[in-house]
Order: structure tokens, then sequence, then C-alpha cells
DNA sequence: CCGCTTACCTGTCAGC
DNA sequence: TGCTGACAGGTAAGCG
């Protein structure tokens, strides 16, 4: 999905509208043998648990752990939902025309990117929050409250960016002894929230090559990365997320942090950086398209430790 | 433990 | 006009 600014700017849109509310019915699309037996709303029988568990109850708040949307309700239950690839969530007045969901009015909402519509939460103010998610990759599940800290999904997740301390976050990464840094900044076991866009952009800015070894990167350069990933995810939530492709906020429009990229998807241009005469390349790393300068992100090679 | 590949899915676009 | 393959904000699982 969506990366931390996406998922933040979803969360802001849902805790003006969602608090106090109640879900009243759920529909859903979603359904393959492939999650049977697992916690996901994808297997039949977990999805009608899923649906006692979260009917009825009103909204106390909405928020971010790491890329999962979280919203507690009052009877101690919390609906975890990560949108992965394609998912996002939209709020209007929507109406179920066969098995179709359509958005009742004109406008955003009926933008083709919202239009593929898997899950239905009904709100008893007569409006609904639905999710888009063309690729059918969105995790849905509920979690006792309670228990959200033990829980697997979320014990797995670093704090983000702006959670972890300059140290916190040096001392993280430095852990790893191996590894090319695009990667690893895109563990969210390591720090939590950056993604392919984001983590492209940060070391663009950070002048460093998307491949190069953790073991090459000094401390001070770590310290820049800290720096530098929290002044872009800001700027990413400032612009309302980005919308290169699926994403929307939840009234179906778009962000504009794609209109800021310097690197991400534009392989054959040049360089942005001033004075660099550079041209953007595009490298498959880590099995994801890494875009760079191949100027002034030069390879440094890992330093060879006896 | 690490890194690579595959799987989950649908859709678009470039090239033949 | 098809068809085929590459590619798409993510992550879990399986394999060597």
């Amino acid at each position: 999905m969506p990366e931390l600014p996406e998922v933040q700017t979803t969360v802001n849109g849902l805790n003006k509208v969602l608090k106090g509310k109640k879900i009243t019915a759920i529909w859903s699309a979603y359904n393959s043998p492939h999650y049977k037996g697992k916690e996901n709303i994808k297997d039949k029988k977990y999805f009608l648990r899923f649906r006692k568990n979260t009917l009825n109850s009103p909204v106390l708040g909405t928020d971010r752990v790491g890329k999962n949307i979280l919203i507690h309700l009052k009877n101690g239950v919390t609906v975890l939902i990560h949108m992965k690839m394609t998912g996002h969530l939209l709020y209007g007045k929507y109406e179920k025309r066969k098995e179709e969901w359509e958005a009742s009015e004109k406008g955003p909402l009926q933008d083709p990117f919202n239009k593929h519509i898997r899950l239905v939460f009904e709100l008893n103010n007569g409006k609904h929050v639905v999710l888009s998610d063309m690729r059918k990759f969105a995790k849905v599940m509920y979690i006792k409250t309670k228990d959200l800290e033990r829980h697997s999904d979320l014990l797995s997740v670093a704090p983000d960016s702006f959670k972890l301390s300059q140290n916190e976050f040096v001392k993280r990464l430095r852990n790893k002894k191996s590894g090319k840094i695009k990667s690893i900044l895109m563990d969210q076991a390591l720090v939590s929230g950056i993604g392919n866009i984001y983590s492209d952009e940060i070391l663009f800015e950070t002048n460093i090559h998307p491949e190069t070894d953790i073991d090459a990167v000094d401390n001070k350069k770590l310290e820049e990365i800290w720096r530098v990933s929290r002044k872009i995810l800001e700027r990413g939530i400032n612009l309302g997320g980005d919308s290169m492709s699926d994403y929307r906020n939840i009234k179906g429009e778009k962000g504009k942090f794609q209109n800021k990229h310097k690197v991400y998807r534009k392989t054959g241009e040049r360089c942005l950086k001033k004075n660099c005469p550079g041209k953007i390349k595009r490298k498959v790393i880590g099995g994801r398209s890494a875009h760079f300068c191949n100027r002034h992100q030069k390879l440094i090679k890992t330093k060879k430790r006896k």
C-alpha cells in the first residue's frame, strides 16, 4: 500500500468521521480457500466470527502501527486492516446494485481505482466505510484490544521513524551485520512505515546507492537517513499521501506526493539534484524496483572485515 | 539466519 | 486485434 504517509492519511480521515459510530452490517466479497483456518476474513468461517465480534459497538478511535490501521471498538475488540498493495478505505454513502456496491453520489468515490469494493461496513448513520482492493491482498482481522501488543501481527512491527529516537534508529540498523540498505529500510521489523517509494526517495536524498551494504554505511550516514526519513515521510503526510497508483484518501481523492518524486518511476530522466549530470536508473533489488541516480548515488563496496 | 523465489490477485501497458 | 510477458505502495512462507 500505501506506506506510512498514506496509512496516516487514511487514519486521520477515519478519526474525523468514525468516532462514536457503530458498524450495523458487514458485507464481504473476499473468499479464498488459500486462507482456510487463518485469522483472516478471506476465510468464510473466520468472517462470521469477525462479524459477530465487531457489530454494534461504538468506535472509540483509529490509529496506526507501522502500515497497519487499528480501529478500536468500545467492546474491547480492535479491527486490524492492512491495505497491502492496492487496498484503501473510503467513506460515503453507498448502495448495492446486484452484487456490486456503488457510491450513491457523483464524485471522486466513483474514480475507477475506487470501484474494486471487496468489503463494506454499514454504519448507524446510513453511511458506509468500504475497502477498495483491486488485487485482494488486504488483510482484515480482529484482535482483543488488550492482547494487541502480544499479537504476532504487531509484535513483528518495529516502531516507525517518528517513534524512534536518532540513537534508537541507528542502533537498530547497526544490529544488522549485512544486507542491502534499501531492503533494510523496508524491513518492517527494523523500522516500520517505509516501503518502495519512500525508500527510493530517502536514498536519493541522502546520496546512497540502494545496494550499499549496511556495513559500508557509517553511523553519521545512518543519522542522516533517520533525519531525512522523518522529513520525507512528513512531507508525504502533509501532501495527503502518494497516488501514483491506486491510493486515495477516504473521500476518494488523490494525494499529491507523486508530483514530488525525484526518482521513483523516473527511469531515464535527468537527475534533479542541483548540478548533478546523472540519469535515473532502475534495478531490481530484493525483488523490488529500485530507482537511483547513476552519478550521485555511487555504490560503495563493503569494507572487508577480517 | 540469509537471501532468493513463489504465492496471494487483478489490471494495464508495451511489444510482437 | 489478440496474445504474452513485465510490472504494480506488501508481506508470508518455503527452500537451499
